[in-house]
DNA sequence: TGTACATCAGTGAACGCGCGTTCACTGATGTAC
DNA sequence: TGTACATCAGTGAACGCGCGTTCACTGATGTAC
């Protein structure tokens, strides 16, 4: 009887990696998983709800482990960020190619972003929320102006200019003007203010298919520019 | 300035309360103070950076004292957003009251409506700032309904319908776009996007002398509702 | 094909911090009689 | 006019909390030879 010492509850027989299965020391995709933890901290409880040791709980990890991917809370915030860029991008560009004379894409890009804005709401306000960005992440800057420039090129076109070289003032003030209202709308969207109006219209969809659509009559369009109230 | 107080020696011989002159019990004014002390804090530090201890900090009180007067710091900050909802409204109420045809009361107070935010960013951010603010506060839900009251009466002047009664769609959607026009344009003016074009024409103030009324061209007028990229 | 070793990605305990709030208390004020 | 007393507006010490970050460490992986 010298070694036998049984184990009543028997361990596996032979399971192959018994030990990992349990509990791993790697996690194997910690970047993703904080990232996915991130975007689902600020969608259940706004961007500052998030903290940084909630995001390692999340994704079942030590408070210290998200320094070796993301620095600190501002450089993981700032990547969620990227990303929703580099997506909302992606939006308004599909917009924009599906065609029709620079009207027609102008509006079909302010339908995108306002869309975007109230299926990715946490991610949207994180994206303008200065405050909780890193100035200096990679990438966050770049992913920021490509999005803005499918909007510019829309106006461009719409103002008879080229895609490069100094906007007029007239094309300045297009593009600022359409940037404001369809930036304005998807804000005053979130913030509920429309909610009242909508729920007595037809229920909350009433914002994206009905509101919207009459609100974007008054984006620039090239007979556009007003002569009155212009002093 | 009229009573140039000279106080070059001592103690006042006989000032007649010296002893609440050094430190009164009673603070005399906290809820003022604490309102101020608020207004700066948010001003320097942004609205996540208010906390109830620093505001009792600066108005020289004991952390514990504000509760007296605010409850917590919720009421605190609600107390402040409804002074600036009653502030903005005023604001718009002017320029609306300066006169003219519907579509110059509806662009004085669209400039009234940016020229607000940017004098008043602290507290324009707070008052959309929802998850900073209570719900139940006394007077805030009302005060920020006032607000825009002026902006819908404005809008069915132009509309040529009446200051009561249901808004046509045409109506809402004018209205939706002119609010949202303002608003985004404040919204992006603070958050520095339009900072790169301003420096390389004349400096901030361009934002507000040219950028916004070249931007205002698109604000709703009798005769732009859109016939284009209407399907 | 093995093996040594550098590097990477994690642990978990501990740190100091500032926060909101509670608590028993106290000084000042206003009011009823 | 005086006085008792309730109420109000403060104090200041203490509480527990969760946070970000540091620290020495360890287990796993990849690579050079």
């Amino acid at each position: 009887m010298a070694m036998t010492k049984k184990k009543p509850a028997a361990k596996p027989i032979l399971s192959g990696k018994p030990k990992r299965a349990l509990r791993p020391y790697h996690h194997g995709d910690l970047r993703a998983s904080l990232i996915a933890a991130t975007e689902a901290i600020i969608l259940e409880r706004g961007v500052n709800g998030f903290t940084l040791r909630e995001a390692a709980r999340r994704a079942g990890v030590s408070p210290a482990a998200p320094a070796h991917h993301f620095g600190d809370a501002t450089g993981l915030l700032s990547e969620v960020a990227t990303l929703g860029f580099k997506d909302f991008g992606a939006a308004l560009r599909a917009a924009d190619e599906a065609g029709g004379d620079p009207g027609e894409r102008l509006y079909r890009q302010g339908i995108a972003y306002v869309k975007f804005a109230l299926d990715n709401p946490a991610r949207f306000l994180l994206m303008f929320r200065e405050a909780r960005l890193d100035p200096t992440h990679e990438g966050l800057a770049e992913a920021g102006r490509d999005s803005f420039l499918t909007l510019e090129n829309a106006i461009r076109a719409l103002m008879g200019l080229p895609n490069e070289g100094e906007l007029t003032p007239e094309a300045y003030g297009a593009l600022m003007a359409g940037w404001s209202i369809v930036h304005g709308f998807a804000h005053l969207a979130l913030a509920g203010e429309f909610d009242a109006a909508a729920g007595a219209r037809g229920g909350q969809g009433a914002i994206l298919e009905s509101f919207l659509p009459l609100a974007l009559r008054y984006l620039p369009h090239p007979d556009a520019t007003r002569a009155s109230a212009k002093k």
